[in-house]
DNA sequence: ACCTGAACACCGTTCAAGT
DNA sequence: ACCTGAACACCGTTCAAGT
């Protein structure tokens, strides 16, 4: 028996079946998320895509997590490290590569949550740390400060996209939240609260995006003042 | 039937079956969390622990997101306000509340996570942020700046617990996930990553609560240096 | 070796019907 | 008004058995 390659018959109407692989079944995922969304991206549901049942997901793929991570890496590809080597400020250019970053994942609220339970380390994760490691080079950062900084800006963007992660999919419940949470706020007492109460609006001030590049900012023009603890180098 | 005040304290041994009431459902969700973790607080579990089905707990609360939120804010009564109006260094006392409410939420790895896609505005939450917003005042930092670094920094003090959040429930993976991600980061070649190969072993350096304590520092010592946009204040 | 049917042990949420 | 049985529409993961 050879058949191998062409010789598949069609079963339903679509394309013929295919061989399961790893890069096939994140291949399908990927394009799930895009068309539903990561909530939809589930074994139960991607077998059913690959015309299969979910147990044979698992010859491939270890779990449910490892599978997320996996789709996040690849859609890391798209993440725009042209700045690192562009001409201009490098403060500049590097929040513009820490919001391409972070862009995606606003476009992907799901994603963003599970980059921040469990961050990947998927090549394209690795270019995108190499990008952001020569801009802190190019600006004369401390080596040792660097590497730690790396994470925290990377996180502080994962994160904020994970808040605002009220996505499409979800429905207009966030409107609501936003009031109670600005009625909590102005709420506060002049007594009990003395400093909400004087900030008032200005707590609410803000996109989430401009937020976020101030946020950036702050991290960059701290780390020329925040020398690293001596701490020890592992192995 | 006066059966209103006094029977409210054995919950351990199979007590009357008690009337239900949001406070009472939110104080059981917490006690269950202590058990068993908050994988373990859902709908359907803590019905049977209310001796109930789920659906009645439809009245009290609107979905898992808002209960996990509830028990959010109760769980942040615990945090140790008492820098806020102690005596020294207001750098070292901010950061001091800061790793009061992270250490906590470490103890509750579910619970940031969750913490990070919502974050909660009830009472205790409100009074952290007065907390934390007394001490920038004393610091000196400006209004509008202290405004948005209370969020940045109660943010990246939740991202930090949720991503270190292979809790004591999971099995040991996290051994091997950080085997394989150190052997990505060193395997990164000389060639393709140069940064990250000149930087090798320091990438992984220091504790998470060393990584966070410095990072806390970052963000107080750049504020100084960076000012907010001109945006538009709501209302 | 690779694949899978079937099962185990769960989920959130709704709704018609009861008290 | 409050409560609930039952149902709907799903989950992740394992494992014995097949090819």
């Amino acid at each position: 028996m050879t058949a191998n390659s062409a010789a598949r018959q069609s079963r339903r109407e679509r394309p013929a079946k295919p061989a399961l692989t790893r890069d096939g079944i994140i291949a399908t995922a990927v394009d799930l998320m895009r068309a539903e969304g990561l909530e939809r991206v589930t074994m139960r549901r991607l077998a059913q895509e690959l015309d299969t049942g979910p147990a044979s997901l698992y010859v491939y793929v270890r779990n449910t997590a490892e599978l997320h991570a996996a789709v996040l890496d690849e859609l890391l590809a798209e993440v725009d490290l042209s700045p690192v080597t562009a001409e201009g400020d490098w403060r500049e250019r590097l929040v513009r590569v820490l919001m391409s970053y972070t862009d995606l994942l606003f476009a992907y609220p799901g994603l963003a949550r599970s980059a921040v339970a469990a961050r990947p380390f998927g090549t394209y994760f690795l270019n995108l740390t190499e990008g952001v490691l020569a801009l802190l080079h190019e600006g004369g950062v401390a080596p040792d400060r660097a590497a730690w900084l790396v994470d925290v800006l990377l996180q502080f963007g994962t994160a904020t996209a994970a808040e605002h992660a009220w996505g499409p999919d979800e429905d207009g419940h966030n409107e609501e939240d936003w009031e109670a949470l600005a009625a909590g706020l102005m709420g506060a007492s002049e007594r009990t609260h003395p400093r909400i109460a004087a900030l008032g609006p200005r707590l609410l001030s803000g996109s989430p995006q401009e937020r976020l590049v101030w946020g950036f900012h702050v991290l960059i023009n701290g780390v020329a003042h925040t020398p690293v603890p001596d701490v020890p180098t592992p192995l």
